[in-house]
DNA sequence: AAACACCTTGTAGCAACTTCAAGGTCAAGC
DNA sequence: GCTTGACCTTGAAGTTGCTACAAGGTGTTT
């Protein structure tokens, strides 16, 4: 299997899979007498998994413990389910900042209700006046 | 005023406002005899707005538009409320991506209910067996 | 032999900063 | 007068998770 067949195979692009490679959240492909990267089901197994844990919006961080984790054999899965709580609670933590965010952007707009010079739009005002509280520290990967 | 002044009464980094200056959200300060920049009321006000937008996670282009907006003397402030209102969008899509994406990590959760071999945890083999639907593209500036 | 699709490496770009390196300026203390 | 320390200057590089080149090698088809 080719690079680009792992790709398609994976639904990423053979520039994901390089990338990865290189994190090294996949392992180095066999190369064939041309230099071409050679990849068996082990690898699409793998790549499945990172592609999957990132569409759950792990970061490569999470992603190799993750991995680290499954490796260790005959090891319980306890790491497994804290990571995940953890990422859950990123996720959590997320959604409220925004849920706030939300609140005080909906306030904002209510204070322009209709087309006016911008010297007296609320919006605008309310840019002005806002007491932005010192930027608070991200807590979560999750923009 | 000096630009750490400045940044301390903005809340943020002398390097925050250095930057600003390069992005052309914050106009270059006067230079003193000895090349410090130099800093009046109007750039604090200024500094301030830029924040607090960066505060509701606006990105650094919503805020260009937001500022030439309002530097378009006799304007009236449709335009400022066209961008609020898609910002908000932005949010409001964000939180509803965010919304499902918890869904999924709880349903994953309940895969494993006790430790036990990683070879057997539910949520591995959930990570391993989801089909990750082609990577969904992202319609919003929020991660 | 040319066209085309694929592979290789390495570099640079995105957003919004943060951090670092190497140095210039200025007031205070000994 | 000389050092310490807090400030300022510039420019480059690191962060995250890729994406997009550029410049070239390989392999199959026509
Ligand atoms: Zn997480
Ligand atoms: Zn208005
Ligand atoms: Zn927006
Ligand atoms: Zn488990």
């Amino acid at each position: 299997m080719k690079i680009g067949d792992l790709a398609r195979h994976a639904g990423c692009t053979t520039e994901t899979v390089r990338f990865y490679e290189k994190e090294g959240l996949l392992p180095a492909a066999d190369r064939a007498a041309n230099n071409y990267r050679s990849y068996g089901a082990r690898h699409l197994e793998r790549l499945r998994f990172v592609r999957n844990c990132r569409a759950l919006d792990m970061t490569h961080e999470e992603i190799h413990q993750l991995l680290a984790l499954m490796e260790t054999a005959g090891a319980d899965c306890g790491g497994v389910n804290e990571l995940l709580d953890a990422h859950i609670q990123h996720v959590d933590l997320r959604i409220a900042e925004l849920l706030q965010l939300k609140q005080q952007l909906d306030a904002l707009r209510q204070r322009c209700q209709q087309q006016q010079g911008v010297d007296a739009c609320g919006i605008l005002l309310g840019l002005a006046e806002m007491e932005a509280s010192a930027r608070p520290e991200r807590h979560t990967h999750l923009g």
